[in-house]
DNA sequence: ATGTACACGTGAACGTTGTTCACGTAGGAG
DNA sequence: CTCCTACGTGAACAACGTTCACGTGTACAT
């Protein structure tokens, strides 16, 4: 099928930088690609479907990514904290567009294994180290969701304060993980 | 104005807990109370407004909470994580619902910062004390969020499970602010 | 009793959303 | 020439939140 499938692709992630998920309409985008709104079905079926291949194709390293970061256990967790995070916030509402998202993925779930292996390998007990890598990612979803829920708002807490506040958070659990041994 | 307001917010909640909060719309609510969507617009003024009011109602402990918890500060961390869960938990959706509420909350706002100054009165720096609670909140939240959003799935972890991964990653937490003195 | 204010509700409409369906069109392969 | 495939149209559908002009009944003051 369509060659025009790739093109709706970039053109929905473009449309939700500029509007935002909620200002993000099938009849939006397809006025965008010059066309009626009842063209979209011919390439994907549903606008979940759409959604669904955003996250996709936002979550899928760019192929030219680190191929193996192959260093110490706390490393790789805040790599792959910091990294879910900056993916998050790359696009606007990136965190809520997340977390439509309704399919495990195969690569995640691998990603996800191949950390607490990590983590195994380097001495942390294997229910310690899985509790570790899911409190890690639940932290980075958390605090990346209010963050972007309250960025439309006069917070006027600066990017920086954010980031700052961040890893501090994550070192806070990344100390309690190396406590625990 | 209307005694009818509370039967509405009553009516609203129950609705949640049955048809989820995609499925609550003005017209379904106003037809459990044998009325047209349009009379629900004599008591609140938009849908969001009523959203805002369950929040606000769910949030709000039930007048026989606990008065003071004045114990140890990890004790107090505990019970507000696992309190704000309860309530996130407590109904479906709930936790999405939470996240539709844009309003800091004057009661929130002062137990956060009650919070912080337990952690700081009982020797926690008090910019590792802030970090800590932004950190539990967001744990917290992004556990939840996660959790309720593969609830309609066939994930297979009980809620006992479920229960016990939370409260290890927050001792994860807990441990790792002890381990900040 | 009369009048008036208020709480509450109706019914029809508007604009927008996702989605469907029958139909049209251009180009390349056999 | 014909057929298949990829792509697009235009009208419609049901459902949504919301608005508006218009009706009630009840209670209280004159």
């Amino acid at each position: 099928m369509g060659q025009r499938r790739d093109e709706v692709l970039r053109a929905a992630i473009e449309l939700l930088d500029e509007v935002g998920l909620d200002g993000l309409t099938m009849r939006l985008l397809a006025s965008r690609l010059g066309v009626r709104a009842s063209a979209l079905y011919r390439h994907y079926p549903s606008k979940q479907a759409l959604l669904d291949a955003m996250v996709a194709h936002l979550v899928t390293p760019p192929a030219d990514a680190a191929p193996i970061p192959d260093s110490s256990w706390d490393e790789r967790l805040r790599g792959v904290a910091t990294g879910a995070r900056e993916v998050m916030l790359a696009h606007r509402d990136g965190a809520r567009l997340m977390s439509t998202f309704r399919h495990p993925g195969g690569e995640a779930v691998a990603a996800f294994h191949g950390l607490i292996a990590a983590l195994a390998a380097a001495g942390v007990p294997e229910d310690t180290a899985a509790v570790a890598v899911d409190t890690v990612l639940a932290y980075v979803n958390g605090y990346t969701i209010e963050q972007q829920a309250r960025e439309t708002g006069a917070d006027a807490w600066s990017g920086e304060r954010r980031d700052r506040v961040f890893r501090d958070g994550l070192e806070l659990i990344i100390t309690g993980v190396r406590a625990s041994l």
